[in-house]
DNA sequence: CATGTTTTTTGACCTTGATCAATGCCTTTC
DNA sequence: GAAAGGCATTGATCAAGGTCAAAAAACATG
């Protein structure tokens, strides 16, 4: 995907016109990130945000002893971090490419500005936002009520949302065991669990859905209700 | 607190000038509730929002067996479900009030119109979402990082944000359980815990804190480090 | 103030899933 | 194509915390 694609795909600029466009294309700055390179760090001062041009972007939390707890995978088209701009002014996470990735880093004054006049953009900034709290809410819903199977099941079903039986994972299972809240080996007995039961069908990051109907199911159920 | 007052101290406000303020007094409706009415519930449409004059509100989700689970208390001169109105536009949860409440009812037309000449809201909106977003970021990390003492602990040091030694809970000691992830037994037992360990001293819903040092180390480590 | 109702506390038990340790399995890389 | 590092799987163990049941305390209300 080339730059003018990646901003006009994104949710945040929806609605621009093609000389806005050029506006924006002329504030941002390309960037390449390599596997193992951080975008920025928690705490950090935010001097801007991001749109993903190529490749994954994980955005993610640490422990103390350094473990890692995925929040969000953003994906080419899609933008972060904009909010971090307008809370305390600080970064509340970490970002780091998922393997190389390519992004449009947008610096916050030139931006700031741009805001004046597209009234626009602040809409439109607000809805990505509420999606993203509904999203967050889900997830806190999902630790507290269900247990590992039911949430792998409903990333899964999510994934799969346009009617797919075939499913590729956009990450590894390690960081797949982060986003759920759990840990390689429990993700790895659940897989098994899952294709034990034919619910699914595991060939490395190729996941087939074989019984649509009982995944949504199991995703629905809540801890006790076995 | 009056309506007025409570328009004025609502961030999602600030800065808007006299005049203003009687345009947004005229839009909005004032309401009643009861403990055990609800305001709204999940996925019913969004039809406005809400500013809480007087009284508490929660914010919850219910699992499939009717456990709730709190994501946020509003209190006086905050306002939400702000979000949800630019979303899919239906609510992404239950809110009642803890007691009695009176709250401000926004409905949605005439609020979206009042943006076109406020464009100091949607600004304000997107700042005080960021903060949400960035609270609710933080409950997924406790959940995957934390264990109950210290999601507790935080919670507690959190309260006693102004240097303040007695705290107050402002919600029954089983709601406190649910906006922590956890139930109320258990919730039971750690309080007697953190007590025996003279970190602080309970008396029904007031709480001392004793040693603010320990509490806050507490609150910042992790799962395994014990 | 006596009685019903809700909230809190305590005890006994059991399940989920994390941890630790070992092994197998792919991919790079030289 | 052998060695090396990372990722995935499997087994055994263990503890945090949820569930169930019941008593105690706090609160409301006629």
């Amino acid at each position: 995907m080339d730059d003018r694609s990646a901003i006009k795909k994104c949710p945040l600029f929806a609605g621009v016109t093609d000389q806005d466009l050029e506006q924006l294309a002329a504030v941002c700055r390309r960037r390449e990130y390599n596997k193992g390179e951080v975008l920025f760090s928690e705490k950090e001062p935010a001097n801007g945000f991001y749109v993903v041009v190529d490749g994954n972007v994980k955005v993610y939390k640490l422990s103390s002893e350094g473990k890692e707890r995925i929040l969000h995978i953003v994906h080419p088209g899609e933008s972060f971090a904009e909010a971090a701009m307008f809370a305390d002014g600080c970064y509340p996470a970490f970002a780091e490419p998922v393997r190389k990735a390519t992004v449009l880093f947008f610096p916050k004054q030139p931006f700031i500005e741009l805001l004046q006049t597209h009234t626009r953009i602040p809409l439109n900034m607000i809805a990505g936002l509420s999606r993203f709290l509904r999203q967050f809410a889900g997830q806190i819903e999902d630790l507290t009520f269900k247990d590992v199977p039911a949430r792998l099941a409903r990333y899964l079903v999510e994934l799969a949302e346009d009617g797919r039986d075939v499913v590729e994972l956009p990450i590894s299972k390690t960081q797949l065991a982060s986003r759920l809240g759990t840990v390689s080996e429990t993700l790895s007995r659940t897989l098994r669990k899952l294709s034990e039961d034919e619910l699914i069908k595991v060939q490395g990051k190729t996941i087939t859905i074989l019984d649509h109907d009982r995944l949504e199911d199991l995703a629905e159920s809540s801890r006790e209700s076995l």
